[in-house]
RNA sequence: GGCGGCGUAGCCAAGUGGCCAAGGCGGAGGUCUGCAAAACCUCUAUUCAGCGGUUCGAAUCCGCUCGCCGCCUCCA
């Protein structure tokens, strides 16, 4: 299979370092607010290429970091006179709450920033003995220029970003392009000893260390945001290879930016959407369907129209088994077992050949749908086949992670639920005795609670009304 | 200024040299049904921002023009 590095700028074949397995690492979140949708896409995606890996026979072990030591954990904690363990404690907690609602499986290990400081330290200090960092007033800086191939993962020409005028002029620093590794400590902020005093470690480092510390000091895949490309990524090479003398990530893939309407979402301009809220308002799965609809590396725009579109698609996916189920009995369903028929081989062919091209999810969902289609159409195939078909298909949907048919009840009291029962059953006695009218007079009234019905030769169902 | 990306049907979105330009939503008609819904069938881009070029052949490659966006600073 290939896949986007963004340091060659084109799709690899994706070959492991170890065989089989797949070792990759995702930057995480910051915890000092709650979790906005532009963390659900990068959740979501990354989420997908795992499970996808899993599909296709690697084993993969996966991290994802919390950056829980950071100059915004410091000011909220401040503003609210808490900890910043406590402000990092509860959205970690609403973090991984918001990932369960997603259907985002939990990472192989979740390291904290906060649990590897020691390990930060022990590389700065290596990184300051080889003469790549340097110590000023407390502060360590890693020298840009001992480091050749700074810039490369970015494409920036050393020259042009200090032309850029855009770096904080310091003039502790040797570059004005060096970053921090280590900061002094200030008064009122957590701290922690080190030899050049105390202090706290800067953002990139945490990265090359706990990454190291999990998937050994070259592993196969590094992810995140197109925004974390520069500075972020390009320091974490910097510091991993300069210490180690080998290659950091092999492959860098990043999914783009997620958009609320035209402005960026950011928190100055309040727009932010937050996944809690969100969820509230959306089944996870058409969420889900709706991100997937464009490539992960594309931009993506915020609608709420979409993500009700793709509500309504989902029924193609869910349907062929749920039907199936209703009408096939049980041992049927047990024997169905063993390989995919043929009629029905091609879409799942198509599925991995998309998938297998950089993820390609739209292109896979488009195999999906047709497979959906054609299992509803296939009056002739034998029942054993059609269930094995459409197991199939909800297989694949599973790995990408749209795990849940639509609930039927949801949002519904158990009072409710009995009042409709009671009135369908007023409503077939009024069918039976061609009393159309007042049939109808009861559907609208089961209708006006958000429930739809219908009715077919062995009674009538009723479900949550679709957006 | 530097680096990168995008412009495909009413909307969303794949496709990056050659079968009729995927798929979703929406819309139109039809089958089925007491009605409705679901499901199924058919239709809904002679054309891929515009112009020029390369080629037997381009949405796909090259050049120019127009429009939009991201990164270069904390950010998934």
């Amino acid at each position: 299979m290939k896949v986007y590095n963004t340091m060659t700028r084109a799709k690899e074949e994706l070959v492991t370092l170890t065989p089989g397995e797949v070792r990759m690492y995702v930057c995480g979140v910051t915890p000092y607010d709650y979790s906005h949708i532009g963390h659900a896409r990068s959740a979501i995606v990354f989420d997908v290429i795992r499970r996808y890996l899993e599909y296709r026979g690697y084993r993969v072990t996966m991290v994802r970091n919390y950056t829980d030591v950071d100059d915004k954990i410091i000011r909220r904690a401040n503003e609210e006179g808490v900890s910043t363990a406590e402000v990092s404690d509860r959205y970690i907690e609403a973090e991984r709450r918001d990932m369960e609602a997603l259907g985002v499986l939990p990472p192989s290990v979740a390291p904290r920033a906060t649990e590897h400081i020691a390990e930060m330290v022990g590389l700065i200090e290596r990184l300051v003995a080889k003469s790549v960092a340097y110590v000023v007033d407390g502060d360590v800086y890693f020298e840009i220029r001992r480091f050749p191939p700074y810039g490369r993962l970015s494409g920036k020409n050393l020259d042009e970003l200090l032309a850029g005028a855009r770096v904080e002029v310091d003039e502790r620093k040797r570059d004005p392009r060096d970053f921090a590794l280590w900061k002094a400590a200030k008064p009122g902020e957590p701290s922690w000893p080190s030899p050049w005093g105390p202090g706290r470690p800067g953002w990139h480092i945490e990265c090359s260390v706990m990454s190291i510390r999990y998937l050994g000091e070259s592993f196969d895949i590094h992810g995140g945001g197109t925004d974390l490309i520069f500075p972020h990524h390009e320091c974490e090479i910097a510091q991993a290879e300069a210490d180690t003398g080998k290659p950091f990530a092999h492959y860098w893939l990043h999914n783009g930016m997620l958009n609320l309407g035209a402005a960026k979402m950011s928190k100055s301009l309040g727009n932010t959407l937050t996944i809690r809220a969100l969820v509230k308002r959306h089944p996870p799965d058409a969420l889900r369907l709706w991100m997937l609809g464009t490539h992960y590396r594309h931009p993506i725009e915020w609608s709420e129209e979409r993500a009700d579109e793709a509500a309504r698609a989902l029924q193609t996916l869910w349907g062929p088994e749920e039907r199936l189920r209703k009408w096939v009995d049980s041992s049927t369903f047990a024997s169905s077992a063993g390989e995919l028929p043929t009629e029905f081989a091609e879409h799942r062919t198509r599925f991995i050949e998309a998938m297998d091209d950089d993820f390609n999810t739209p292109a896979a969902l488009g195999s999906l749908f047709d497979f959906g289609h054609a299992l509803n159409r296939a009056s002739s195939v034998s029942p054993q086949h059609l269930v094995r078909g459409a197991r199939e298909l909800s297989s694949l949907a599973h790995t990408l992670g749209l795990t849940e048919p639509k609930p039927r009840i949801q949002g519904l009291s158990a009072e409710i639920g009995q009042q409709i029962e009671v009135l369908i059953r007023e409503r077939a006695t009024a069918r039976m005795n061609r009393d159309w009218k007042r049939a109808d007079e009861i559907r609208s009234r089961i209708e006006s609670l958000g429930v739809v019905l219908t009715d077919s030769s062995s009674g009538t169902e009723w479900e949550m009304k679709q957006k």
